[in-house]
DNA sequence: ACCAAAACAGAATGAACATTCTGTTATTTT
DNA sequence: AAAATAACAGAATGTTCATTCTGTTTTGGT
């Protein structure tokens, strides 16, 4: 290497990252990335390869990242409902609140190139199971503290919360208010108890 | 009118619903519609103007088949919960299992244009809206039926049940069984018992 | 049968885009 | 300091797309 690189791919890809999540894979264009991160098409497919191959980088730092930020929590000792309930309310005030229009990046991928990509398809299923099981070994936790009801089907519930999640980030879409999606997540985590 | 249209406009219609449903507005091309419709582009701007327009009319004809063929029959007295559970399961049936991935286009919607497209977004409120309320007058028959709990809150739990439609679509297109959306299923409702 | 207008098929236009290419600049090694 | 090469900025390429234009065909009214 005889010059050196001016920009941090790891920054870039999260601003790729935020363009992705806001706008989904096909309307945001490489110059859209160019402009936002300021490094050069060279850069940009020298580092990260094809738009196709920059998104499924994208995808897996968003996974990552929602992991750090949420879901670890999930999974230490002690986790209860109420770390549920925060994660939802972050979530939603992401979606609904801001105004660039945060979104999903799992759902850009499951309505986008996901039916047509098997191997995105396959890390974006690994990557919902996973978030699955992080709200299921939750939800244990949570019954252990006698949050919830110990006849409670964790694995399943995990799944109806990781859908719930997905439903909200189209309810805060579509427009509708904080409250609409917080009196969802209050009704959800009611009907686990007791 | 002098020469005679040689196309059925309501049935080109369908056919653009189909495709921007399985595609989204972004990855549907005119000339993808031309071809599937046999209409000329003539045909298709004449009759129903930019891309951008057929999309708002054919958002409006899905939102009106989808209430056609599904809610109807909750708005009806004696709805019942098996109903509901019905409406899921032909969904749930449309996302999982067709090897044309049909999707939803509400969601399509909400991930693609309605951000920046206000009169979209209001259209999408209202139809979501309407989704939600069949939902709760369909609720409130099953709570005179005894199936689900008096103290239900059926305008919340219609908002729940919407999200839930969506999260379910979103599951479907990720690659997810029939199996587990039909428990995320179950599990809802049974959360409206007693 | 004829005319005018509307519908048609497909070519044309101009913009946006993903990707590659070119010439320039910076930096490490010698 | 010179040489070599990786990184850079942006021009170039070829494709796809939405929309408009052109020349042709059809058909209702006369």
């Amino acid at each position: 290497m005889v010059r050196t690189r001016t920009f941090d791919p790891s920054t870039a890809l999260t601003t790729a990252v935020d363009l992705f999540s806001s706008k989904g894979y096909a309307r945001t264009s490489m110059e859209d990335i160019v402009q936002a991160t300021g490094v050069s098409r060279y850069g940009l497919y020298g580092t990260f390869g094809t738009k196709r191959e920059l998104f499924e980088q994208a995808l897996e730092r968003y996974a990552e990242g929602m992991g750090k930020q949420s879901f670890l929590r999930l999974l230490e000792p002690g986790a209860s409902l109420n770390h549920i309930r925060t994660i939802f309310e972050e979530r939603a005030a992401d979606m609904c609140c801001s105004e660039e229009h945060k979104g999903c990046l799992f759902i850009h991928t499951a309505m986008g190139l996901a039916p047509q990509d098997d191997e995105l398809r396959a890390a974006l299923q690994k990557f919902m199971k996973r978030m699955s099981k992080a709200f299921a070994v939750g939800l244990e936790s949570a019954k252990e503290l006698g949050e919830v009801r110990a006849s409670l089907d964790v694995a399943a519930a995990g799944d109806l919360l990781m859908s719930t999640m997905f439903g909200l980030a189209i309810l805060g879409r579509a427009g509708f208010t904080h409250e609409a999606l917080s009196r969802v997540v209050d009704n959800t985590l009611a009907s686990f108890k007791d």
